[in-house]
DNA sequence: TGCGTGCTTCTTTTT
DNA sequence: GAAGCACGCA
């Protein structure tokens, strides 16, 4: 007996007594590093181990990453053949097989389509156009968060447009028609069988709200509720948990105040505060023993916290030694910056053998990655982005999915929109504009529209109605496969047949090349995912992929999940993780905290909570930087320290930068010379495609930047890949003057054009392609 | 209708 | 730094 529960020995006191609380309602607060994903694994592998059946326990995380963390450790405890039968997962993924069973009820196809932000914008892009709304004031994304605010609130679309309070507001932002937009959108929505987002969450919630007997079927089947990271439930997820425990009351949350960094999205504090109001006889664990950080480092990070008013007091201590202070290193450029965090990584990999898998570089938005990439693979150190611009998110991708997409459901109309011409079958905009209008106007789906198309008196030509027939007709012929053949065997073949692959193909500029791989890889990622997830039962098809490729992100793509690399994240995305070495980067005003983030106290508290996720993901070093100067929007803006640098108790930390070897006083950086360079081009021998007698102009400034297609290649909207030219590693030039046009056919060696470099790099810097002539 | 080009605009974080 | 849009040419 004691034997099987030997891993209880690994828990102290009070994460014991959390684990071992089964029944009842209780509330796990667990400090950064206190060992949160410990207790909660070990509490479903405890509750297991007592004979509880998989099938009734319903744990519910935040992003696929936690989940499936989460079920490998428990599968390590329990064996993977009881934990595969557990309802653990994200929200949306939980919630949309459920919302898929049950579509009829709330009047939905089972085959229900998800739309992603990118489809929601375009849908709301063209309501507003339909609606003769100024685009500029009604902007997609504004509108959007709208929305998202109203249904994360279950304000559904009437219920918006007769609150005098929400109107008021849209008003005040000169925004009164968005109650429309809203009630158009969720229409255009249902018409298309498609969901947003926030609609799974909602129509769940509609859904327990249907019928007293639904909602207890699944009170009754989920007897165990577990919740992880509940400090970021909104009030539609807060909503669902509660219905779900009403009956039997058996629910565990675990979260920490502190962490709470997604109030944009709708999360609501409260949630965690208001809990044992919302369960009485809640029991509640404190965590504070941090296993994870340093003392220097937990110090560090509490007494910043205490900053903020809103919170549940818990005195978070180490068990570690107390470490070294936290270091702040001052970068005259963002350039700079990067390179000083490259070179204390390469001097500690190469000399003190430090694994590349313990650094971590986190920084406040996405689009600080690139220079820090640069800089990492200038010093050959391998590097992982996650999160950033999804996999899944790319062009090609995307319409590849949305294929899928349609032969699943025909009514889907931003994936006919997007596949319809592409690739190009002749169909163009005022056709399509005139067959959606057609649609609109009758209610119906543009499929629905264009099928009747023969017969429809509107004025498209002859052709172009047999060519959409022959697309329908293309569409339906795949539909049959889907249902027949194998999943990658179907996928490759919609590849080819679509014509995409054929596309992509004859595009050998360095961007097409990693498209078409894209596409490859992609197909290997279906076939990995329905052989991966149907363990013994009945194979998955291209249909479940498609229904939850919308849910997916990068990192579920990833296959090498262990290797040796240094990880890249924004602060977000580094939430749950730890690594040895942290940097943070970029810690200047206006950018952590964010410009957006300072109106109100809210805000800033959350900026600065999200700082102390930062400050909390190091477990023995701490290096935060910031620059003087740093790129913004292609221009070079001064900056100034963050307030939250200030914040922190002098005694915890020491200023000056140990691996910056002399960088500065070598002026590598023409940011720190009084006039920018002019550069001649000189080398002409690592030539590429464009030296091979094509003839090309480029004009104005035109130029974009070619990068490598290694781990992020750049992809550079619809231009033609000839008219891009490789400047070996580096970005950005505006060059040649406006309007003048020059000639890369059979031009001289050595040939000396004037280049204006708005954006620097160091010394190094060669133009790598062929000739080049000025006309 | 397709395609290239020049201009304009906008950036937080994510399921 | 990148994407969308409008314009103008083929």
């Amino acid at each position: 007996m004691e034997q099987s529960y030997s891993y209880l020995r690994e828990l102290n006191d009070i994460q014991r007594s959390a684990v071992e609380n089964i029944d009842g309602a209780s509330m796990v607060i667990a400090g950064a590093g206190s060992g949160k994903t410990r207790v909660l694994t070990f509490k479903i592998a405890h509750m297991l181990n007592l004979g509880i059946q998989p099938h009734s326990i319903i744990a519910l995380t935040f992003t696929n990453k936690a989940a499936r963390e989460m079920k490998l450790r428990i599968s390590k405890i329990i064996g993977e053949n009881t934990a595969k039968y557990l309802w653990m997962g994200t929200f949306h993924s939980i919630f949309a097989k459920i919302l898929r069973f049950e579509a009829e009820t709330i009047n939905y196809p089972s085959s229900f389509s998800i739309y992603d932000t990118l489809d929601s914008k375009n849908l709301i892009k063209t309501i507003v156009k339909e609606l003769k709304l100024d685009s500029k004031v009604y902007k997609e994304a504004g509108i959007l968060s709208r929305i998202s605010f109203a249904k994360n609130n279950l304000i559904s679309a009437q219920a918006y447009a007769s609150n005098s309070r929400i109107r008021q507001i849209d008003s005040y932002g000169s925004r009164p028609e968005i109650y429309r937009i809203y009630k158009i959108y969720e229409t255009r929505c249902q018409a298309a069988g498609a969901m947003d987002f926030d609609d799974i969450l909602m129509k769940t919630n509609q859904l327990f709200n249907s019928s007293e007997k639904i909602l207890e079927k699944y009170q009754d089947k989920f007897q165990y509720i577990l919740v992880d990271e509940y400090q970021d439930t909104n009030y539609s997820q807060y909503m669902i948990i509660h219905k779900l425990a009403m009956k039997h009351n058996n629910i565990c949350v675990v979260g920490d105040d502190a962490q709470s960094i997604y109030a944009f999205r709708g999360a609501r504090i409260e949630n965690m505060l208001n809990f044992k109001n919302d369960y009485p006889n809640t029991r509640i664990f404190k965590l504070e023993q941090n296993y994870r950080s340093t003392q220097n480092i937990v110090n560090a990070a509490n007494n910043l916290i205490k900053k903020n008013k809103n919170q549940i007091p818990k005195n978070i201590f180490s068990v570690k030694s107390l470490g070294s202070k936290i270091n702040i290193s001052q970068a005259f450029t963002d350039t700079e910056e990067a390179y000083i965090i490259a070179n204390s990584i390469s001097d500690l990999h190469f000399r003190e053998h430090v694994n590349l898998s313990d650094f971590a570089i986190l920084y406040r938005t996405n689009s600080q990655s690139r220079t820090l990439e640069d800089a990492l693979r200038k010093k050959n150190i391998a590097y992982k982005i996650f999160g950033g611009i999804s996999f899944y998110q790319r062009k090609e991708i995307k319409d590849l999915v949305a294929y899928f997409r349609l032969i699943i459901n025909h009514h889907d109309d931003e994936a006919f929109k997007r596949i319809i011409n592409y690739p190009k079958r002749g169909i163009g905009a005022t056709t399509i504009t005139r067959l959606s209008n057609f649609a609109t106007y009758s209610g119906i789906s543009i499929w629905r529209a264009a099928e009747k198309i023969a017969d429809l008196d509107i004025k498209i030509s002859k052709t172009s109605k047999n060519k959409i027939l022959e697309f329908l007709q293309m569409i339906e012929n795949f539909k049959l496969d889907v249902i027949n053949e194998d999943a990658y065997e179907t996928a490759k073949e919609i590849a080819s047949k679509s014509g995409i692959l054929k596309d992509l193909h004859v595009d050998k500029s360095p961007e097409g090349i990693s498209r078409y791989e894209n596409i490859q890889e992609l197909l290997n990622g279906i076939k990995d995912y329905t052989t991966r997830q149907q363990s013994g039962e009945t194979p998955l098809s291209l249909v479940d992929f498609v229904e939850n490729v919308s849910l997916l992100t990068n990192e579920d793509n990833s296959s090498d999940e262990h290797q040796e690399t240094v990880s890249l994240m924004t602060v977000h995305s580094a939430k749950g993780l730890e690594f040895k070495h942290v940097f943070i980067a970029g810690m200047e005003e206006d950018l952590f905290p964010s410009a957006y983030s300072k109106d109100s106290i809210q805000d800033l508290e959350e900026e600065r909570r999200l700082f102390y996720v930062a400050i909390t993901r190091a477990e023995e070093h701490l290096t935060i930087s910031y620059a003087k100067k740093r790129y913004k929007w292609g221009k070079l803006a001064n900056c100034v320290q963050s307030r939250f640098i200030k914040e922190l108790n002098p005694k915890f930390i020491e200023y000056g930068d140990k691996y910056n070897y002399g960088l500065r006083s070598k002026n590598t950086f023409f940011e720190n010379k009084k006039s920018k360079p002019k550069l001649t081009i000189i080398d002409n021998s690592n030539s590429s495609k464009l030296s091979d007698n094509k003839k090309t102009t480029i004009a104005g400034n035109n130029f974009r930047p070619v990068r490598k297609a290694s781990a992020r290649s750049t992809y550079v909207g619809n231009r033609n890949p000839d008219t891009q030219i490789k400047v070996g590693s580096f970005v950005r030039h505006e060059m040649f003057g406006k309007g003048k046009v020059i000639d890369i056919d059979g031009v001289e060696p050595n040939t000396k054009v004037r280049i204006k470099f708005d954006r620097s790099g160091t010394k190094t810097l060669l133009l790598r392609f062929a000739k080049l002539k000025v006309i």
